[in-house]
DNA sequence: CCTCCAATGTTGCCAACGTCAACATCAGAG
DNA sequence: CTCTGATGTTGACGTTGGCAACATTGGAGG
């Protein structure tokens, strides 16, 4: 917004990007939105930003350095989304279950983001430090919540982590299962998580 | 190497192979136990088998295509392990856990293969029949579960189907979660599935 | 203001991959 | 015994990820 003044500008592309780094990393976002995982190509981002096929390696080491770049920012994004949630629904009960909900609709509303994030393109073994501080932040705001309930006596005196995954994997399993097809009738991915909303307080709550 | 058929490897490698498509699965298979799901290439599955890099096609459309008879093989497998531990379990309570665990056991001791079963590779619309039926057979299994202990009114009268989405995304859950090594600590698995049972059963028992 | 350098972007190139087309070989029906 | 459809092979092509060598630039130090 503040560019140096000196000079004509010229109209032609600079050699220089100026934040790369970013453009490269947005549209590796629109493309797998667009057209998933598989049809990330580090030559069409480059096209697409208006760079060469190769500049991509001063920012990122190979390809699946820019998936864990991305699925980083998704877990920045997920755990910005179920915080908003749980503090908008005013940290009690329902918002616990507004965090439950908003958790499935990132997922099923950018399925192939979600995929990256959980679906094995990152190394499995020698994970990427940031990475795993990432995802154990979004974890963390579950946690949290659910230390706040427990603190209300809204819900059992359990391990917090171990209750914390139990609903984790829950929810996990819902938005997975709904990513993947196996919950095609309109709806169902709503109405399985009404249910299991209803039955996890059933199994959870403070008697 | 001489391409002529008197190799004295095995008995006999003659032009046909015999059951090719099945040694060709068995080595996808194979492959991508050892490997991971990237580290499968049809030229090396050919080469392994001892069959060119094309024969493949002659059995399988492409590559998806193969992809998909694993994962109908892996749905298949999944399906009769939890028969059997339903059957062998007893058909009551305890059986009901067994599967769970059952279930989660086969995803983590085939991380890979259950990844090609749900982690996006086969088509995701116009989905393979063949595929889905086997997918719906092994949730069926669950689903008749269910029905039965509901029947002896060891478990609350709801709908049958939505209480076994309910189920089958938790163990999900957990399986993927395991798998994705979101649960790195010893034990964490187990600890997760022995709390989550004990929870689930208080969530969706006969009162 | 000039010079030089490290950061940044480009072009040439390569091996591996999936896949198609044309050809080779075989097993079994007639 | 012959013919044919099924099965397997070879050659080739376009695409991809990635390396190496080169080009361009903004900015720090003189």
């Amino acid at each position: 917004m503040t560019p140096s003044t000196r000079g004509a500008r010229k109209p032609r592309r600079p050699y220089h990007h100026g934040n790369l780094r970013r453009a490269l990393l947005d549209e590796a976002l629109a493309t797998i939105r667009a057209e998933g995982v598989d049809g990330l190509t580090l030559r069409a981002i480059g096209a697409r930003v208006g760079v060469s096929r190769t500049a991509l390696y001063r920012h990122f080491a190979d390809k699946r350095a820019l998936l864990t770049a991305v699925a980083i920012e998704g877990f920045r994004t997920l755990r910005q989304q179920l915080v908003t949630a749980w503090e908008a629904g005013g940290r009690g009960d329902a918002a616990f279950q507004s965090m439950g909900l908003a958790y499935v609709r990132f997922a099923v509303a950018n399925p192939s983001h979600y995929r990256v994030m959980f679906g094995g393109f990152v190394d499995p073994k020698a994970r990427d430090p940031e990475l795993a501080a990432e995802a154990e932040g979004a974890f963390q705001a579950l946690v949290d919540a659910l230390a706040a309930l427990q603190r209300d006596a809204v819900m059992r005196g359990d391990d917090t982590v171990l209750m914390a995954r139990y609903v984790w994997a829950l929810v996990h399993g819902v938005a997975t299962l709904g990513i993947d097809g196996q919950l095609r009738e309109p709806g169902a991915v709503e109405e399985l998580m009404r249910y299991a909303f209803e039955r996890l307080r059933t199994g959870i709550a403070a008697n």
